[in-house]
DNA sequence: TATTAAAATGATACTAACTATCATTAATAT
DNA sequence: ATATTAATGATAGTTAGTATCATTTTAATA
């Protein structure tokens, strides 16, 4: 199987599974499941579609209740991103991932991910004109993708 | 009664019923308290605030439902912009006021407009570097204000 | 390896923030 | 004044996510 990242998925598991244990939580295969689909598949999923995307690739069920108890821990630990494009649905992705900003595309939905440096140096110079301590960002942009204009 | 614009707002209102007529909808005493809730008060305001307010400052009771559809109106016409901080709750602010973007302070609520003409530029950089047409965007910078640093 | 304490799971009930429906009311055009 | 058509408001419905709780699984330790 082929992935994104640089690194092998048993190293990346082994590695998640002692972050967890050494924060006093369980392990289950639930987890892993969940972990093996955002490496591997696409990013950006919802609940639901990590659900889906368990069962049709592996015939796991998994009960929707623990997909989304299990996003929401994984949010905390700092294992997923969460990802609002303003649909009222939340979307994951691993933080494995470099921090990167969103271009969506209002009319099909595709989302593409950017970075910019620029971008990246002026919030950290914004919050300090405003006494802020940064802990986070986000920039989405709306628009017309070149398929949809 | 005072305002952070620089306009009346009975020219204001004015303007506003008149495009709403020239659209083909039609005006109500339902819309003017909702327009004058946002003229005078706070923005950010959700809609479940805004149907308060109304009741608190005019004594008149706009049903809720009233308040949601016109806050979808409102949105389509333009008339208002929404604002969306993560919580699951839409905030809107008349978009008479220019474009600016948020610092969110992650433990009191406390919500800080900024405009940064840079980040602004390079938005629309970026949309060109991805031959994206741009439409909208949001920033939203997470973190500690000052009081709770 | 067996025991045990605590966390995780999954079925389901519940919640919150909207959204749709529809009978009634109000606004604008003629 | 009348007719047309949109707006309102009460309420039912929807949807994404959260809480509950009995049962199961994990993992530490006896």
């Amino acid at each position: 199987m082929e992935n994104k990242y640089d690194i092998e998925f048993d190293v990346f598991l082994k590695d998640f599974k002692k972050q967890i244990s050494n924060k006093g939580y369980k392990n289950s295969i639930q987890k892993d499941y969940i972990l093996k689909i955002l490496f591997f598949m696409e990013e950006h999923l919802t609940a639901e579609e990590i659900n889906t995307k368990v069962k049709m690739e592996y015939n796991v069920d998994i009960g929707i209740a623990t997909v989304y108890r299990t996003m929401k821990f994984f949010e905390e630990l700092n294992i997923v991103e969460l990802l609002d494009i303003g649909d009222g649905v939340k979307r994951y992705e691993l933080s494995i991932a470099i921090h990167h900003d969103h271009l969506v595309c209002t009319s099909c939905g595709k989302i593409i991910e950017f970075t910019d440096d620029f971008i990246e140096k002026q919030q950290i110079h914004v919050s300090k004109k405003h006494n802020f301590e940064l802990k986070d960002h986000v920039m989405t942009i709306y628009g017309l993708c070149e398929e949809c204009q």
